[in-house]
DNA sequence: AATCACTACCTTGTGTTCCAAGGTACCCTG
DNA sequence: CAGGGTACCTTGGAACACAAGGTAGTGATT
């Protein structure tokens, strides 16, 4: 399996309920966004349980509206535990990013700092 | 299951060899170095299979040496096919890091930059 | 009217990963 | 010799993303 997969693990919902957040938005043009700003390899199949998955955990409500060309949409709208949600993850996210980073950049920055 | 796991997911084993291409250590050590970079959370039961594994697929190489107080601690050090690695997981890490804070960022930022 | 391609949704099975819990064993101090 | 710190390892379980596959509506081409 890609490696790359791995890394999406516990972000994916985030980053979803951060575009809805941004503006509702339905699963099949989340994935265009997501590729869009550099997520690619974001496969359909990933996002509909969890898009499903945060309705159910009422972080997210759901609504129907007619496409132009296709199938009806379901679009969904952020709810207000939702944006709770969205910043603590948010949070959790930035430092552990942090820590990485940290972890990253010590290899070729200065040696003996501590310890 | 906490959240915050799930987003070690792919990431933990980076570190780890990380942090033996800094300096060789062994197991128990690499836990607190972790922690003081702000990777709390970081289990020793997360850990040894890593580092098992990576030893099997040669990215690390590792050795015995004794401790001043308590059993034999097993170092590790890294390889040649050890450091191209970190270089391909280091470069998705930051891919992915990018593409997620443009998503979060963008929630508050500018609205409509490009379609 | 049949086919194709695009849009749009959803489900199942599989593999990977991390963790909690537990176990082993060494060493030093009281 | 019991306790606590050091140091290693294993097992069972849960969460997750993906590939693959399926259903359906629309519009254009054949």
């Amino acid at each position: 399996m890609e490696h790359r997969s791995q890394l999406l693990k516990g972000v994916l919902d985030m980053c979803l309920l951060a575009l809805i957040a941004e503006q509702p938005s339905y699963g099949y043009e989340m994935v265009r966004k997501l590729e869009d700003r550099g997520l690619d390899l974001v496969s359909e199949g990933s996002i509909y349980p969890l898009l499903s998955r945060m309705q159910h955990q009422h972080l997210v409500e759901g609504f129907y509206e007619n496409s132009p060309a296709g199938p009806v949409r379901k679009y969904y709208r952020i709810r207000r535990e939702g944006e709770e949600h969205l910043a603590r993850w948010s949070e959790d996210w930035t430092r552990l990013a942090t820590g990485v980073e940290e972890v990253l950049q010590r290899r070729d920055g200065s040696k003996g700092v501590r310890k």
